[in-house]
RNA sequence: GGAAAGGUAGCUCAGCUGGUUAGAGCACGGCACUCAUAAUGCCGGGGUCGAGGGUUCGAGUCCCUCCCUUUCCA
């Protein structure tokens, strides 16, 4: 079979907030295509980005009292952090505010101004006089026309559903300033989507899209395509257009460029041939994963901009539905809003990936994470079924010498396993990975059954039946690698390990299974993995101790955390523990903190050093009563932008109910310490 | 408001173009086994397939109405 050679992405995520498991879905999913096409031998390229523009990238920017780069460094760093802990494996990563995407966003605006299909055409806007800009709909808020439903947002009524503009909103306010916003006229740019109307029918014909993607789109059809307005007026956070002074490119418009200028910037590292990938007539592969919410953007707008500016179209777009949590929505205030960061601190990846591979198929469906049922399908598949082929079987080589035998007792058996190749690829490679996984659960089933039948342990008591044993083991442990290689995409981690356990390159090939592994040695047997505890999992949904996404400090200083729920923490090991940085700290000066009912300013004394801290103890001691004593503080915990200033660490207190009220109360130390002493 | 997907055993889900007594895994009960991370194997109980109509020799599977869930709407 021919390598084929395919650029896969995934939507980019948005710099402004944390990835929860929602994302997760997307990466995942993406990610086991990735590593799927890789081990099949493909040339399978994986590119991301930050994305970076837009109002709220800006407002947030300004609210945290940061530039909008600096917003966006930090949000690319926490996003790329936790898919490294999901083990998604981009090739790169890169940002739509870059050199690569300004010059592909200019390249394919000027080629499709060029023939003719941006229109130039004055509009109507809600405009904030007090910021002085004009308003996203997102940003307006009052009362819907249509059934008086109070605090909707300008573009569409969540009570009965009903669209407008923000202009018919009664009593509208700017969610800004708290202002009522005026109607602006101002010059847009408009991308003339009717105009591809041909092309796209055309594109699509040839492309195997969902049939649920395909019925939308035949209502968009239906509906007539229309315009999409491609400017926004300054102040906007984004590239301006070059013909166009003080307008800039919405952000919708260079986003998906930015799968450009990310492959862009991978060539230039690589040596890679952009033409080959990106312009017209393309025979490489092009797959676009993304969510059901942005499809209008994938379907319609990307790959019409794409044809009329001289590139190829998408060779699919494949689209997923959303992550419910024990059935609901996720929400913050029940708790499972769960993000990939707080996930990770629990858990480790491998599980999760494959809960989510045992129930994605191929449709928009969206799917669930119900705890209980995460806790027992993985430990139910994972450990009791296939890691345990492994583990029961293990011991048997051990004692016959560590090596495997020199043939398959069962080779019948063996040829029955690897039939199923081609059918489990046919599934992964249409993302139907929960009819693979169950196919794979069903042999490791028969596996088991296998070795229930032959009964090495009893085999292996009679020293002259001890390598009897050692065939049955050496069977076994050859199915266990069938089915690892096949969830090698789904299960990273666990791969690794069992590649480590059976010999470098074991499970690296799909094809690799044609043959059994024989007569060689192999290494002692590993924990390959551990069955998730209820306890810990169940953590998932309690109340985050620090949300990631900090919104306003003096929200976040009064946050309290959960302790109504007494000693439910998980264990950790000694190396957790000394992360933690403890120091004994003198507090040097103590302050009130204007505009904070909450905050008090220390500057605490280390030793070697002066740290500025801000502790939410303001209600139970006064500036005075701290001066000259000693506090515990963590030293290394990452500084903190407040309001007021940076906080360069935290002072631990004891807090709970108390006799009228809620109680803070410092830690104390012993006569003696000295100021930056190391508490351990 | 318009639209989509879904509602099948306690839980999570399979059931293709309608056809013998509706399936799997988990959970539950019993037995076996003790190699394995209290893992595994065998047997079993458990479903009026959201509700009500209709088409058909025959419907979980097609049609209509209603209810519920999730989601989308540039």
């Amino acid at each position: 079979m021919p390598v084929r050679r395919i650029l896969v992405t995934h939507a980019l995520p948005y710099a402004n907030g944390a990835l929860h498991l929602g994302h997760m879905v997307e990466s995942v999913q993406t990610d086991i295509w990735v590593r799927f096409q890789r081990l099949r031998g493909n040339d399978c390229l994986f590119v991301c980005a930050e994305d970076c523009h837009g109002t709220p990238i800006m407002i947030r920017a300004q609210q945290d009292g940061i530039t909008p780069e600096q917003l966006i460094a930090t949000s690319a760093a926490d996003h790329q952090r936790d898919y490294a802990g999901f083990a998604i494996g981009f090739d790169h990563f890169h940002s739509t505010h870059s050199e690569e995407n300004r010059h592909y966003s200019y390249e394919l605006y000027h080629a499709l101004a060029r023939r003719g299909a941006i229109a130039r055409r004055t509009i109507e806007q809600a405009y904030d006089e007090q910021a002085g800009m004009f308003l996203p709909d997102r940003f307006v808020r009052g009362t819907c026309p249509r059934c008086g439903t109070p605090d909707q947002y300008g573009d569409s009524c969540e009570s009965c559903g009903a669209t407008y503009s923000p202009a018919d909103l009664k009593d509208a306010v700017s969610t800004l300033t708290g202002t009522k916003p005026v109607l602006r006229s101002s010059e847009h740019l408009f991308f003339q989507l009717g105009q591809f109307e041909q092309d796209l029918r055309e594109w699509l014909a040839n492309n195997n899209l969902q049939p649920a993607v395909r019925a939308k789109l035949d209502e968009w059809f239906e509906a007539g395509l229309k315009d999409w307005d491609i400017s926004r007026d300054a102040p906007y956070f984004g590239f301006e257009i070059p013909d166009a002074p003080g307008k800039y490119f919405y952000v919708w418009f260079d986003a998906p460029i930015g799968y450009i200028g990310s492959f862009a910037a991978l060539a230039a590292k690589r040596g890679l041939d952009f033409d080959a990938y990106w312009k017209a007539g393309a025979t490489t592969e092009l797959h676009h994963f993304i969510g059901k919410d942005i499809s209008y953007f994938h379907t319609l707008f990307w790959p019409a901009v794409l044809h009329g500016a001289g590139y190829r179209r998408p060779t699919g777009v494949h689209v997923h539905g959303f992550l419910t949590v024990d059935g609901q929505k996720m929400s913050k205030s029940r708790g499972t809003f769960i993000t990939a960061q707080r996930y990770l601190e629990l858990l480790p990846a491998d599980p999760l990936r494959y809960y989510f591979a045992a129930k994605l198929g191929n449709g928009l469906d969206d799917i669930d994470l119900n705890l209980g049922d995460f806790t027992a399908r993985v430990n139910s598949d994972v450990v009791g079924k296939l890691v345990n082929i492994a583990s029961r079987c293990a011991p048997f080589i051990e004692r016959a010498g560590g090596e495997l035998a020199d043939a398959l007792p069962d080779p019948a058996l063996y040829q029955q396993f690897t039939a199923a190749a081609d059918g489990i690829a046919a599934l992964f490679e249409n993302r139907d990975y929960a009819g693979a996984i169950r196919e794979i659960m069903q042999l490791a089933d028969r596996a088991n059954q296998y070795v229930d039948q032959q009964k090495p342990w009893v085999l292996a008591k009679d020293p002259a039946k001890l390598d009897e044993a050692r065939s049955v083991a050496t069977e076994a442990i050859n199915l266990f690698r069938v089915l690892m290689t096949w969830l090698a995409p789904v299960l990273p981690g666990i791969a690794a390990k069992a590649e480590g356990w059976l010999g470098a390159g074991t499970l690296s090939h799909w094809d690799g299974t044609g043959e059994p592994l024989l007569g060689i040695a192999i290494g002692k047997y590993p924990q390959l993995a551990t069955r998730l505890d209820p306890v810990v999992v169940k953590q998932l949904v309690a109340t985050p101790p620090a949300p990631a996404a900090a919104p306003s400090a003096a929200a976040k200083v009064a946050a309290k955390p959960a302790q109504d729920k007494p000693v439910e923490k998980s264990v950790i090991g000694i190396d957790d523990f000394a992360k933690l940085d403890l120091r004994a700290a003198k507090v040097l000066a103590a302050a009130r903190v204007e505009g904070s009912d909450k905050l008090l300013q220390l500057t605490l004394d280390l030793g070697a050093e002066q740290r500025n801290v801000f502790s939410g103890i303001a209600a139970s001691y006064a500036p005075e009563q701290l001066v000259g004593r000693f506090v515990v503080m963590i030293a290394n915990l990452a500084p903190r932008k407040m309001r007021f200033g940076v906080s360069e660490g935290m002072v631990l207190c004891a807090s709970g109910p108390k006799e009228g009220g809620e109680g803070v109360f410092l830690l104390d130390v012993d006569a003696g310490v000295q100021p930056g002493m190391k508490i351990s």
